[in-house]
DNA sequence: AAGCCTCTTGACCGAATCGGTTATTTGTGC
DNA sequence: GCACAAATAACCGATTCGGTCAAGAGGCTT
């Protein structure tokens, strides 16, 4: 049954991010199992031979990425914060840590909130429903607003911040090359600077 | 020979935005005829009745599209703006401009300059060099760092609008349904805040 | 060296799909 | 009804699809 947790994790790791980055890349249907198996270095055959079918990697893959985004943000906890910027910083920081050990997962998983494929509609929508519930962390409190000089630029800013997570997040994803830490030290940077000039100056530490 | 260009235009541009659509988001190779012409809604034979085959249609598409976004920004005079944030607002318009009417383009284009199939390496190389060049308008220049309060968030500042105008982009390509007029008015009070935080007060308005 | 055992894979299967062609149907103006 | 052009259903050989299987390849014991 579980031939491919007796592999050496090396091999593991290489395998799950071809087939990550495939499925991530194409979408479900017009990932081939071919080309996982040509992208990790081994045959075609052993994939069957580890996994059963396409579905059931893809199955796999998904319960795999799941529980690493989950228990990467469970570790952070996000109500321990009480400051938006603070909320902000610590999820990047968290998803940039988490993407860095594992930069494949984000594009799959963005891949399968609009996978379409029939053949995979069951297995999508029990995950959606479990990890749906991760989305809350960057919702504007009430006790955020009030620290602005210009409390309307508060909802601004949270799109700004967004907007800059979306573009970072692309960022990462399309230059594998991009050094993860000096990035997020730029991030740490803008979001300090943002901080700076939006509050009022006593809520400057 | 250009038995396509004789159709009626709503017809053109269908089948272009299918055709734009399929290439941009699964590549060259990834890309079936058969799914361009489902997409558009006519036969796959007619598609080869227009283009002749595969390749000469995505040999005109990179066309097409290059001339829309090269003429969508030579329209727009850089040079005439001198301030930071309006070359930014300015050029984030124009492409929000140009996005409205041909949503597919910018995932079309992002696509072709990572293709890597064998079979249209000739033209893309060819293309790659004519629109090349259109990447320079949001440089920094020196005198935009002295109307910041703080000169150093110039640099900070300019990261951020890129990471933004990223993000903006990636949330257009995802979000087919998001109205890009709302979602350009908000861009534009994202940058307004912006300068309003971070400029000196003898520089706003 | 021989036998055994696990892991891996080249070769193969029928079915589907690929890019591309052709013959028939469909629509249209007269 | 007829002629002509536009569109497509049906088809082509070739390739690729997901999936199977029996023949290696490499190690371990004897």
């Amino acid at each position: 049954m579980n031939k491919f947790l007796s592999l050496k994790e090396e091999k593991q790791v290489t395998i799950i991010n071809a087939a990550l980055g495939c499925f991530g890349k194409y979408g479900y249907a017009k990932a081939s199992v071919n080309d996982i198996a040509v992208l990790a270095g081994i045959s075609k055959a052993s994939v069957f031979q580890y996994f059963g079918s396409k579905k059931q990697l893809y199955a796999y893959l998904l319960t795999y990425a799941g529980n690493i985004i989950m228990s990467s943000f469970r570790q952070a906890d996000f109500d321990e914060k009480t400051d938006l910027f603070d909320r902000i910083l610590l999820s990047s920081l968290t998803e940039a840590k988490t993407l860095e050990k594992n930069p494949y997962i984000s594009q799959f998983i963005l891949s399968a909130w609009t996978e379409t494929s029939d053949e995979v509609r069951d297995i999508l929508t029990e995950f959606k429903n479990e990890t749906g519930k991760f989305r809350n962390h960057l919702i504007l409190r009430k006790d955020d607003v009030s620290k602005f000089k210009n409390p309307n630029d508060a909802e601004t800013v949270l799109q700004i911040l967004m907007l800059m997570a979306e573009g970072y997040a692309a960022h990462c994803r399309n230059d594998e090359k991009t050094m993860y830490r000096s990035l997020t030290d730029d991030f740490q940077k803008m979001i300090a600077a943002m901080r700076r000039n939006f509050y009022k100056e006593e809520y400057l530490l």
